[in-house]
RNA sequence: GCGCCCAUAGCUCAAUUGGAUAGAGUGUCUGACUACGGAUCAGAAGGUUGGGGGUUCGACUCCUCCUGGGCGCGCCA
């Protein structure tokens, strides 16, 4: 619908061209106006010319808007000038009965595109280090970062969603000596329990299992000698949780990235020897420190510490080096906002690298505050208080938990209230819309039982839509006609919460219609037209909420 | 001290990337079941978009200063 607006408004343009005497017109931008009455798209292309023509807008339009009149006639009921020089179009209504028609036969047309044409696009999410369960954060950002994978792929991308295991380095080896050392307290040997250890209900368990397991052979042993069956086995569980965690939530990845396996394939090594070859690699108080003040970041950040251990940032200089080493055309990182001040860093590194810098885009997401009854939950992962997103998906239910957070943007708090998401459930807005769902899925279980002729398996072939002649039903069509400049929006941004708006707007138009006219009557002709026109909204629906991961029950 | 983010109706949030009279939900008030599902629908009330200044035909949106809040500024992750 968009795409037709604005190929007219080109052409009128084009053909308007000479008389003006211009070369280079502006791009055509349509939108639709805030108020219905004013038309169903409206164009700001006189205001833009304004300038260029030296020329009242207002003027400008009428000539476009005659030029139209001229050359395609057929689709508009009416086009008017008003307010600055906005054009605005109202379509006929065979019009939108044609493209109801368009969209029932090929849903593809309307809820695909290409805008991604095939590009190779990696989006990393979650991330969580395999030190303890995943908490609510990690919940934002896996429900973000989902929806984001499904929106890329209908509009053509070629998604690969992965996660990265932060498996080296300090936090799993310290993960490793909680188990260790709970392990020992398990069986008597009254060793301390680290400092800053991980001190959740987790590492219990995980320390009993060993000590079902294997009994008593690592009792009174240095951590030294079974450090790395410790660590290992521990990390590995809290993978696998994290893993199932995620399942449970709907999220899945393609690809599980082991920060180990960049070390031990040499791949570390490798990068930082090529920074090392272009002098960007120095020796200083005997560690080694990558030269980033030259570029974006304002100060140098050590790779290898003073004790000949890496640091984090050498794993993600390697990291991402070899994202786009492999071909990715874009790679999307969605981090924790408090990792912002990351950003410089890993940008500096692509462009050490001479890499396109444009190609890497950081999602921050913004901190969650977990509320109970109003009250902050105070969470600290050390100490083990902390509420999982385990308990919440329980606690609360996987499709509110995800609807709360896609209703929000990105980069915005959020407070997540536990005790006001559960009493809403009732009157929520991800049942208003699941309700629709489930509303019209009855529409044609009754269809079936009733007969009804032509509804046969919730399929119609036949369309003849000329009877959907009431405003309620005119303004379903357009807001199902709606969806593709919504989804493209949406990918474009890499804003889900622009789909979960608007299905909660299409549900509105629905729960509208159906409550004033009825759809299944003794008119055999009109109950077709209008169960049409219920399945356009059942489809547009099922697709919106897949990509949101919230499901699409029949029945509630 | 420096940097990033946020501030919109009582509350939780939107606003088509600079467009027309700033919109939803919730809460409050008033109505609609002898309906294919009332987890619904119709209506009312609610605003100096934190504050000042600037940019232009036009600003919640861009620039600047201020206020208030969050988060960063490690040889931690």
């Amino acid at each position: 619908m968009k795409q037709i607006t604005i190929e007219i408004i080109q052409s009128a343009l084009g053909s308007l061209k000479e008389k003006w005497g211009v070369e280079n017109l502006p791009d055509v931008e349509v939108e639709v106006p805030r108020n219905e009455e004013m038309g169903d798209f409206a164009t700001t292309a006189a205001m833009k010319l304004s300038k260029l023509l030296k020329k009242p807008p207002r003027e400008i339009a009428e000539e476009i808007a005659g030029k139209i009149n001229e050359q395609r006639e057929e689709f508009f009921e009416k086009i008017e000038i008003a307010g600055p020089g906005f054009i605005n179009f109202k379509f006929t209504k065979n019009f939108f009965h044609e493209s109801l028609k368009g969209l029932l036969q090929e849903k593809h047309s309307l809820l695909k595109t290409d805008i991604g044409k095939g590009r190779k696009i990696q989006v990393e999410f979650v991330s969580a280090n395999p030190t303890g369960p995943l908490h609510i954060g990690h919940g934002r950002g896996a429900a973000v970062g989902s929806a984001l994978c499904n929106i890329l792929k209908a509009a053509g991308f070629d998604v690969q969603r992965e996660f990265y295991i932060n498996d080296a380095g300090l936090q799993v080896k310290l993960l490793g000596l909680s188990v260790f050392s709970s392990y020992q307290q398990i069986l008597g040997n009254d060793i301390p329990f680290p400092e800053d250890g991980y001190k959740g209900d987790y590492i219990k368990l995980i320390a009993k299992e060993i000590s079902e397991r294997d009994g008593e052979r690592y009792l009174n042993k240095p951590f030294d000698e079974c450090e790395a069956y410790f660590t290992d086995y521990s990390y590995k569980m809290m993978l696998a949780n994290i893993e199932k965690d995620l399942k449970d939530f709907g999220v899945v990845f393609d690809k599980w990235q082991s920060e180990k396996e960049l070390y031990a394939k040499g791949k570390v090594n490798n990068s930082l020897d090529a920074l090392r070859s272009k002098e960007l690699i120095y020796e200083k108080d005997d560690a080694l420190w990558f030269r980033s003040s030259g570029f974006e970041d304002d100060k140098d950040r050590v790779v290898k510490k003073q004790d000949g251990e890496y640091t984090y940032f050498a794993s993600d200089i390697c990291y991402h080096k070899d994202k786009l080493d492999r071909g990715f055309d874009t790679i999307i990182d969605i981090w924790g906002a408090d990792h912002h001040g990351y950003i410089p860093r890993i940008r500096s590194v692509l462009e050490a690298f001479d890499l396109p810098k444009e190609k890497f885009k950081v999602i921050l997401i913004q901190m969650v505050s977990l509320l109970r009854n109003g009250e902050p939950v105070q969470m600290s992962k050390r100490a083990g208080t902390f509420i999982t997103l385990r308990e919440v998906i329980d606690e609360v239910g996987a499709d509110i938990t995800k609807f709360i957070f896609l209703t929000r943007k990105a980069d915005s708090h959020l407070d997540f209230d536990l005790d006001l998401a559960k009493e809403q459930s009732s009157e929520n807005p991800v049942f208003y819309v699941q309700y629709a769902f489930a509303r019209i899925s009855s529409l044609f279980r009754q269809a079936n039982e009733r007969k009804v002729k032509g509804v046969e398996e919730s399929a119609i072939r036949e369309f003849d839509l000329s009877c959907l002649t009431e405003d309620e039903e005119i303004s379903v069509i357009k807001k199902l006609l709606q969806y593709p400049m919504t989804f493209e929006g949406a990918a474009l941004a890499c804003e889900p919460h622009r789909i979960t708006y608007y299905l909660q707007e299409l549900a509105g138009v629905f729960h509208a219609y159906y409550y004033k006219h009825k759809i299944i009557s003794d008119d055999n002709k009109l109950s077709l037209a209008r169960l049409s026109l219920c399945n356009g909204v059942k489809i547009v629906l099922e697709e919106g909420l897949r990509i949101l991961g919230v499901s699409t029950p029949e029945r509630m």
